[in-house]
DNA sequence: AAATATACATTGACAGGCGAGGTATATTGT
DNA sequence: ACAATATACCTCGCCTGTCAATGTATATTT
């Protein structure tokens, strides 16, 4: 499981936004990249992945719609809603503001 | 409830063991420093945090003891041992790592 | 013909956070 | 005197997110 599976529980959402912000892309794929900026240290794993998938089309985040695929396997593909580009900014906000808290409550203080 | 209460999430024991660096402390002034600290932006939630502390105990990351108080409320004092120090320079060292790869993988990259 | 890669999806268990409730003592306000 | 607030601890039960296991279907490689 490799470092910091527990530490990045909460950011699927924003990880998946941030992948959508580039453009339209299928599940298998998102995965495939988030693999690769990571150098292979960090995937979603299926399920928490389609969970998300459902979660963000829920709170109307992202839309999706099946390719049209002539050979392979189907995919859905999923866009980044207006609305969902909001709930992007808004995470990232929260995560510099999270950052610095963390930051600040996590080191022992030199006095 | 303020920013964040999502983002913090996984961050309990960090959290804690790093005000028990400093010396023993009771949980009721170790939520109120983390208050202080972030300028009432963040607490732990007192169910969160009492959890927290049979988790680290069972975990042989704390011990504790009654303080010998002869007026006001009891108060259980956790120490930080050693394995606790090891788990707490682990945990710092894996922060740094999952910040770095929750930053790459939420910004969005122009390329 | 079998194995692997692509691609999607669901179920059920588990863990952490937390609202709600409870106990007890000391101080402050009216 | 009495109520309210602050200090200080604790537990139960729900909710949410993660994930192992399992299943489906198609295309390519061995």
């Amino acid at each position: 499981m490799s470092i910091a599976s527990d530490l990045i529980r909460g950011h699927t959402d924003s990880i998946i936004l941030a992948r959508l912000m580039g453009g339209d892309n299928y599940g298998y794929e998102i995965n495939k990249s988030i693999q690769q900026k990571t150098d292979g240290k960090y995937e979603l794993k299926e399920a928490t992945l389609y969970t998300a998938f459902r979660r963000l089309e829920q709170a109307g985040c992202i839309s999706s719609y099946w390719g049209n695929e002539r050979t392979g396997a189907r995919r859905r593909y999923y866009s980044i809603t207006d609305s969902g580009r909001d709930t992007y900014e808004k995470l990232i906000r929260e995560w510099q503001s999270a950052k610095e808290m963390i930051d600040k409550l996590i080191e022992t203080e030199e006095e």
